[in-house]
Parts: C-alpha cells; structure tokens; sequence
DNA sequence: CTTTGGATCGTCT
DNA sequence: GACGATCCAAAGG
C-alpha cells in the first residue's frame, strides 16, 4: 500500500510515477500502464480549471483519494488526486493490464472480445474493476471500499513513453500523457515512444 | 487494419 | 441548450 506522501505532488510529476504500480481491489489487480495528468486551474482541460463544482469537489479534497466522474451519459471515469486540499490536480488512470480476477473482469466486460480490450481505457478499467459514482472519494491510502494502489516491486519505465492528452479540444498538445512503452494494454493514441 | 456515427444524460452556460 | 478526459458496432480498404 503507497503512502499518502507518494501521491503527493505536480500532476505532471507524480503520473509517470504511477505506471508499473498495481490497482487492486480484492480479487482484481491490474498493472497501471498509461496515465494522464491534469493540473487544474493552470489547465484549461482539467475539469477544475474553473474552480470547485458539485462534481469536481473531490479534486480539492487532498492527495490519494479517487476522483471518479460520469460522462457521456453512460461512462465512469477515474483519477488519483495529487494536491493539498484546496487546490486540484489529478492524474487519470487510462489503461492497466489484467493480473489477477480476469474471469470476473471479463464478466464485468462482456463487451470486450479480446483480453487487451478489457482495461485499455479510462471507461473500460472503470468497468472492469467495477468502479462508480459511489467509489468518488475513496482514500486510496485508507483502502476504503476495498481501493488501493500498491508497488509489486516493478520500478516505472526508465523512459516512460509521451503524448499529448487524448479525447480533449484544448490543451492537447501539452506532453502530458505517460505509458509505458510498447505495452499492448495502452489505449488508443501512441503505444511506443518515438 | 481505419474511419464514422450513434448512444445517452449530468453538468455548466 | 450544448457538450463532453468514451466506447462500440458497422462499413470500407
């Protein structure tokens, strides 16, 4: 299980830190292997960039907890808060790869044809580890509601692959995407570092 | 393999 | 009233 301290930093900072780290909850684990940071009111594709609202709240409320949201009308997706209470970066979690639990996650995922479909994306991991609306807030740190990030021993990629951000209008040139490199679990947008 | 359009609704303007 | 930090199936090469 990360520390609180682990968690805390710049977005950009603390994303490609996350990656070979593992999300666990109970029976599921998979392995973190594509990140995007988003630095709130300096970023004008963050959902904080205009401040504190009723769905961004968790955002402003402190390193390691889970900052889930709804979209599209149908789609949960999931971020590791990274700054002191009041003010709001989060890092998304965008792809992780299948260790543990995978016939559940393939019964959460019925969609899904291939194993590398199951987590290789923001929605798609959400699904898989049957993350919600009511997972928002979660402390990483406390393990509340079975949550949590731990370090199987696997370092970060030495060289972690860049991007800019995928599925945004604005500020999606800032290289602020991280994977790791040559995984086939990443998502959509660039799989290897050029 | 790539491209395209539909689904679906909470949030903020 | 418009628009998403997306996903999927279908259609075309």
């Amino acid at each position: 299980m990360l520390a609180r301290s682990f968690y805390a930093g710049d977005a950009v900072e603390v994303a490609p830190r996350l990656l070979n780290k593992v999300l666990v909850r109970g029976p599921l684990a998979g392995r973190v292997v594509e990140v995007e940071a988003y630095r709130g009111q300096e970023d004008p594709a963050s959902h904080a960039f205009r401040g504190r609202s009723k769905r961004n709240a968790t955002m402003f409320e402190g390193p390691g907890r889970l900052y889930v949201y709804f979209t599209y009308g149908m789609h949960w997706c999931a971020n590791v808060v990274c700054r002191p209470a009041g003010t709001a970066q989060a890092v998304l979690l965008r792809a992780v790869a299948p260790m543990a639990g995978v016939e559940a996650m393939w019964a959460a995922r019925p969609r899904a044809r291939r194993e590398l479909d199951l987590a290789n994306g923001p929605a798609k991991l959400c699904q898989a580890f049957a993350v919600t609306g009511a997972d928002d807030g979660a402390d990483l740190v406390l393990g509340d509601r079975s949550l949590v990030l731990v370090d199987d021993g696997t370092p970060p990629p030495a060289r972690p692959g860049v991007s800019g951000r995928v599925g945004i209008t604005v500020g999606d040139k800032e290289p602020w995407r991280f994977f790791v490199p040559g995984d086939r679990h990443v998502s959509r947008g660039p799989h290897v570092r050029t």
